[in-house]
RNA sequence: UGGGGCGUAGCCAAGUGGCCUAAGGCACCGGUUUUUGGUACCGGCAUUCGGAGGUUCGAAUCCUCCCGCCCCAGCCA
């Protein structure tokens, strides 16, 4: 009971898929890369989420596609805010997407004494000086987006004088923010990210990776396109809002001797309605304590996901399904809904669960007797067999299953009518007990011994196949049931706040679920069918005398639908 | 008032001057099948491509102007 990640697949014909894969083969079919590379790039400061899925499957897919490589290289250039737990996190979560990186895998980290000596290198070409401004009047010598920066005062130190602070920044001579290494580019450029960049600044924390060996560490427009060059990337992608760093990019490219020259690409981020997708909003979430942690079901975190019961191979077909376009997009939930629903119902086991247990006491089947029925375990593959669950006198059925007074279109059990237990037997409604308060307690019914497995020999119809469990057999469980974290399509986008659309209701706990035996041992991880009502997967939460299941999500309903319809 | 992008149905997205009176998917609406009110299957769903002009025998595709939306003023990435 489990969903291996299947191998992701080349397209199925030749034209290329989008405009990253175009430019992928013009570059190819010109001769100008005989092999492509690209790279993904996470910060190590936070978990993954769905959008960072699109940008594995685009790094990733392409590199399979085009028979190249792709890279799993962590930009831990800020020791600030990276940990090693996230580095171990993301490796995971790439993994279980499906990708494989192979030998290929990098951080930025490992560049550092390359990276420290390409930056003398410019000072010394007196393209790069260390300036002394505060971050504030950096601030103010940077201008505006309509007017133009000025000059730093330290803008023309002199090569030697800039050499030997720098090196002093590196020894450790100065506090942190004291000084910082800029490129000397152009104060009065249109596009602020040419207003002399840092390059480097003075931090004081422990690196994941390199410890206390270094104070001064290289920023992401440095380190970024650099590594990219040592690692010989040839298609750097990366989203939308890097479009204006590409000059600056493509500036130390030219002004660096790089073993190689990549070049960079952007695609628009995914949005998803419905919920958030970004790093700090998620962190926000976690450690204000809104979730139970990264991986929680609610989040859109691939960790979350996955404890939820989304197959990787969903994910990757609803990053196959929304393209990869430079246009901003906000993708409905639905999508990602049917990609789950699509994958869920060929692969996953049937089983029988009441979750909203009414009692139901067939009256002519003999006390104290039991026996077993056959059921198939997945109608959408043969291969999966069946399975034998136990029938009894006493059972569970599902509380909405059962009306008194039915509306028309209602097909379930109701006094006086017939209906089909799945794979057991029709039974008819004979009379209803319910409490003084009026609540239905239990039901009482006849069973029709000639219709066991479910068909009647005499040809007569019913409108309804109810799922069941035999109360002598049930096991126990919780489910817990989820609804968007957030109420609002975007959230925030009417206060600027995204706790003001919080849903406070996206948790619902049933703790008096009755499960067929079966699903007494499942393991964690496996996504199963609970019939008529949806998937379900095992919650890592499971102990061995009671199991705990979180809805992955509902299958489609039509039923409520109607209800909805009818007022 | 600077720089960089983007605008094709409710959502995503093909389309690269004639085969576009515009693919495909999701959503939605009908119907068929059904021992899951699930699945599957069939049908419907843009005379129009942000708007206005222009070029052309011919424009979603080329040109001009206009409008709208997004990103950029971290020693974050």
């Amino acid at each position: 009971m489990t969903n291996a990640p299947e191998t992701p697949t080349a397209a199925t014909d030749d034209k290329p898929r989008d405009f990253i894969r175009e430019i992928i083969a013009d570059d190819l079919a010109s001769g100008r890369h005989d092999e492509i590379v690209t790279r993904f790039p996470p910060e190590p400061n936070g978990y993954l989420h769905i959008g960072h899925g699109k940008s594995m499957c685009l790094n990733f897919g392409a590199a399979v596609e085009f028979h190249g490589r792709c890279h799993l290289r962590f930009d831990d250039t800020n020791p600030a805010k990276e940990e090693q737990e996230f580095i171990n996190a993301i490796k995971a979560d790439v993994r279980w997407l499906g990708f494989d990186w192979g030998e290929h895998l990098y951080f930025a980290s490992d560049n550092f004494e390359q990276l420290y000596t390409w930056a003398e290198h410019l000072i010394i070409e007196a393209k790069a000086y260390v300036d002394d401004l505060s971050a504030n009047e950096m601030r103010e010598y940077r201008g505006t987006l309509t007017e133009p920066g000025k000059d730093s005062p330290h803008r023309n130190r002199g090569v030697h004088e800039n050499l030997d602070l720098f090196q002093r920044m590196r020894a450790g001579e100065f506090e942190d923010g004291a000084r910082v290494l800029r490129a000397k580019i152009d104060m009065a450029s249109g596009n602020i990210n040419l207003r002399d960049p840092v390059l480097y600044r003075i931090v004081r924390a422990p690196h994941p990776r390199t410890g206390d060996a270094w104070c001064i560490y290289p920023t992401y427009d440095y380190a970024h396109g650099q590594s990219d060059a040592i690692e010989g990337v040839t298609h750097s992608l990366c989203t939308l809002e890097f479009e204006d760093h590409r000059p600056l990019y493509d500036w130390l490219m030219e002004n660096l001797p790089t073993p190689s020259r990549p070049r960079q690409y952007e695609f628009s981020r995914l949005n998803l309605s419905y919920t958030v997708l970004s790093k700090r909003r998620l962190t926000q979430l976690v450690k204000d304590g809104h979730v139970s942690g990264w991986d929680d079901p609610r989040m859109p975190t691939l960790a979350g996901l996955r404890r939820r019961g989304l197959p990787a191979a969903a994910l990757r077909d609803f990053a196959s399904r929304i393209g990869v376009t430079k246009s901003d997009s906000v993708v409905e939930m639905a999508l990602l809904d049917h990609c789950v629903r699509d994958n869920l119902n060929k692969s996953a086991l049937r089983r029988m669960a009441v979750l909203d247990p009414l009692k139901v006491v067939i009256e002519n089947y003999p006390d104290g007797e039991s026996e077993e029925l056959e059921a198939i375990n997945n109608p959408e593959n043969d291969a999966d067999g069946t399975r034998m669950v136990p029938f009894g006198r006493e059972l569970w059925i599902e509380r909405a299953d059962f009306m008194e007074d039915p509306p028309k279109k209602f097909f379930r059990l109701a006094p006086g009518r017939e209906v089909r237990l799945r794979y057991a037997y029709y039974v008819t409604c004979t009379d209803v007990i319910k409490d003084p308060s009026g609540k239905v307690m239990e039901l009482r019914c006849t069973y029709d011994p000639a219709t066991k497995g479910g068909d009647s020999p005499d040809g007569r119809k019913v409108k309804a196949t109810l799922h069941w469990v035999s109360a002598a057999h049930a096991v126990a469980a919780e489910v817990r049931f989820y609804k968007n974290l957030f109420t609002a399509e975007t959230p925030g986008a009417e206060s600027g706040d995204i706790l003001d659309d919080i849903n406070p209701d996206s948790l619902d706990i049933l703790d008096n679920c009755q499960l067929e035996p079966t699903l007494g041992k499942t393991a964690v991880g496996d996504t199963v069918q609970f019939e008529r009502q949806g998937y379900f997967a095992t919650d890592p939460d499971s102990t061995p005398d009671r199991p705990v299941f979180n809805r992955t999500i509902g299958l489609r309903d039509t039923w409520a639908k109607v209800q909805k319809k009818g007022g």
